[in-house]
DNA sequence: GACTTTTAAATGTCAGACAATAAAAACATT
DNA sequence: AATGTTTTTATTGTCTGACATTTAAAAGTC
């Protein structure tokens, strides 16, 4: 089934690895219950507590779910595209704000993604992903929502969109693009003139989303990635100035 | 710092989140120090088993890494994009394999983010990446390739589109979906036939990103999904009617 | 037969110990 | 004094053995 040399590193990684491989090439089934930690212990030749740090580094990555109890154990967990989106979006963050990715860029891909989406979601979007639209939009015109709440907004109008195009393998690779970019978002503060410009955009793309207009969606996306990258540059120049 | 409420639920759960918040937060630094396994374990008011299974879970995803000896101890770690692919085509590939995604559904995501790398790959791909291009074509184009090394060279041929964009984050993203079809395509055998077709309309998608002809690259990865969902639709149905 | 209690199996946690490692400190040599 | 070698020390890696907690099934009771 899975073996262990012991030569120089890590145990507990390497039997982690082991049994990561067996679930990934499929010698593990979904919910299929592993060894106990004993059994486990036993085979790989290991103390209890070196088979508990492999086991819990697999449960870190929601591979497998521990239950205690008579008929307990660590079961091979299903990982479901909801449950990924969270660990796709903390890793997304921690990326952009480890490596210094520019606004730019980060904005770049998000709307380079988001145009992948909307043909599909003019297609196929439900009548309330649609009104889902429409209601952020509604939202982010209210003048007393703090740059926060519009940035929030802002992104549940672009999940609706991108979910629009009923695909969840789309909508979990968005996720992280869309929702990781919020905190470079919020660095942002927006004007009552830029908020108005971006509500008429959003509401042409929510309009070419209704009449099953691709194209129009993707020009529209255009135009919003070329303000949003206006605004934000303007937003930096100002304050490098004020320095 | 961080606090633990010594209620319900998993210790060493408890303290990982509450490390890892630390450091998404902004709180740990990159290549910060964590207090030593039994400082945390006095901290917490746990013992170092339980500290350890914390420092394992975050291991896991990247967050830490540690040292031995003297000056050693588990440190913030910088997550780099490269590192990051590994477990994003790990985490894609579990979610096809274990959600039932139809290729259909696998295919459509796919091309549909090509596409939307397409035109900026076209703008700065690098020489370097156009060879990559043809190289992997020619490949493709041997008949005596093997149904899996057609796949690995298909995947290298797209890898090298998505990377002309020069944008770390839509490489990212992309890795996923890309890499993550392999095992989708890998049920898929290719007539010498389909190859000559595929390998004809890779060489018009590597023409277009050469002439910088952004739109011209669409048109022909749309004209690539379909040929491909058309070989699979096919592959499928013969398969279903052998049976 | 239905309800309650006991039992057993499993994970969760703890305490204390020793091994392995690697850097710094102390020492010796030239 | 500079350099090379040995010792010390701090830290992670691992082991052993124990107890606590949880949960389902088995045994017992009404």
């Amino acid at each position: 089934m899975k073996i262990d040399p012991n030569s120089s590193a890590n145990l507990s990684a390497q039997i982690a690895k082991a049994i990561r491989d067996s679930i990934v090439s499929g010698d593990l089934i979904i919910d299929e219950r592993l060894p106990s930690e004993a059994e486990l212990a036993d085979y790989f030749q290991v103390s209890r507590p070196t088979v508990r740090e492999a086991l819990k580094r697999l449960a870190a990555q929601s591979l497998i779910r521990t239950q205690r109890g008579a008929t307990g154990g660590a079961f091979v967990n299903r990982l479901s595209f909801k449950e990924a989106y969270a660990d796709q979006v903390t890793t997304s963050t921690l990326l952009l704000s480890m490596n210094e990715v520019s606004f730019d860029t980060a904005c770049e891909a998000r709307y380079a993604l988001e145009r992948a989406c909307a043909p599909l979601s003019a297609k196929r979007r439900t009548a309330d992903q649609l009104a889902t639209m429409r209601t952020e939009i509604f939202r982010q015109s209210q003048p007393s929502l703090t740059d926060e709440a519009y940035c929030a907004s802002d992104v549940a109008f672009h999940r609706a969109l991108v979910d629009g195009a009923d695909n969840p393998v789309l909508s979990y690779q968005l996720a992280g693009a869309v929702e990781a970019m919020q905190p470079l978002m919020n660095m942002i503060t927006f004007t009552t003139r830029s908020r108005g410009i971006m509500v008429c955009l959003h509401s042409s793309i929510a309009d070419a989303i209704e009449n099953g207009d691709g194209a129009e969606a993707i020009d529209c996306l255009h135009n919003l990635e070329a303000e949003t990258r206006k605004i934000a540059a303007d937003v930096f120049a100002a304050r490098a100035a004020s320095k």
